[in-house]
DNA sequence: GCCCAGGGAATCG
DNA sequence: CGATTCCATGGG
């Protein structure tokens, strides 16, 4: 059985496709298939409908209602944001993007292995990440846990061919597994806190960190600084992100992101 | 401060 | 076509 909702002003496609995640490709008939932590979905809209292929209202409740962050006000935060031409502009082209609850160790093992990476490549390297140490659960491996990753050697993560990441992700493993670090904190934790939890990690820096809390905590402020966004930084902001945003910098950081990206700004 | 580490697709000139 | 860059960070 489907599960159909209408969503206003919410774009799968923009979402899935402005680079928070790795695991979701689009199909031939405009659906999108893809993978969150150990459970898989095929989803399409069509103008304000959503169909979740395959399940029924239960697992749309309990799960994928919250990943795709359906009941966020995104319209009221934009109202809070907006005060410059290339906000609107950029909210203009991908003003409906969600952002995705992701987990967070998932988010913690992608954004060290997207860095200094393209998105084509970044995709490759996690594919084979959870098909090499993740469960096959009916046709698809789910995202490898700690536990697993953090007593595989350096030689069996080179498979995955991630180059000198390979050593960040053992060591995110150990501390994670380890309790070290915990995750499950982070979303209740004063975000500078968390900040230093994650920076403890080797291969975790400002960057990789603000993603973690933004995609992985859900945690709206965290700003994530890549060279597309320092370029529009210097370009559009160079006295820094105006006041109103700082709150929501997340969710302003992924409109301008996708929007520079595609050529917009 | 500098350079380089794995790696390969995308983009630039 | 080759060169550079890419959702960076750490160690020498």
């Amino acid at each position: 059985m489907d599960f159909k909702i209408s969503v206003p002003f919410f774009s799968l496609e923009d979402t899935l496709s402005c680079g928070q995640c790795f695991r979701w490709e689009k199909a031939e008939n405009g659906a999108f298939r893809g993978i969150a932590g150990d459970r898989s979905l095929t989803v399409r809209q069509q103008g304000e409908e959503l169909t979740f292929f395959d399940i029924g209202e239960e697992e749309f409740a309990a799960f994928w209602k919250g990943y795709f962050d359906l009941d966020g006000d995104y319209q009221t935060i934009f109202q809070r944001i907006r005060g410059d031409e290339f906000m609107e502009k950029a909210h203009r082209f991908c003003g409906g993007i969600h952002i995705l609850r992701q987990d967070p160790w998932e988010a913690l093992c992608s954004f060290i292995i997207s860095q200094n990476n393209n998105i084509p490549r970044i995709k490759g390297i996690v594919a084979r990440f959870c098909e090499y140490f993740g469960k096959k659960k009916d046709g698809f491996y789910a995202f490898p846990e700690p536990e697993v990753i953090a007593s595989a050697s350096l030689e069996e993560l080179s498979s995955i061919r991630a180059g000198f990441r390979a050593k960040y992700l053992l060591d995110a493993a150990k501390k994670v597994s380890s309790g070290e670090v915990s995750l499950c904190s982070l979303e209740t934790l004063p975000i500078e806190e968390g900040r230093k939890q994650l920076q403890s990690i080797l291969g975790v820096g400002p960057k990789v960190a603000e993603c973690v809390l933004l995609y992985g905590c859900h945690k709206v402020e965290a700003f994530p600084i890549d060279t597309w966004i320092k370029k529009v930084m210097d370009r559009y902001y160079p006295q820094g992100l105006p006041e109103q945003v700082k709150p929501y910098g997340g969710i302003a950081q992924q409109y301008l992101f996708h929007a520079v990206r595609n050529g917009i700004l």
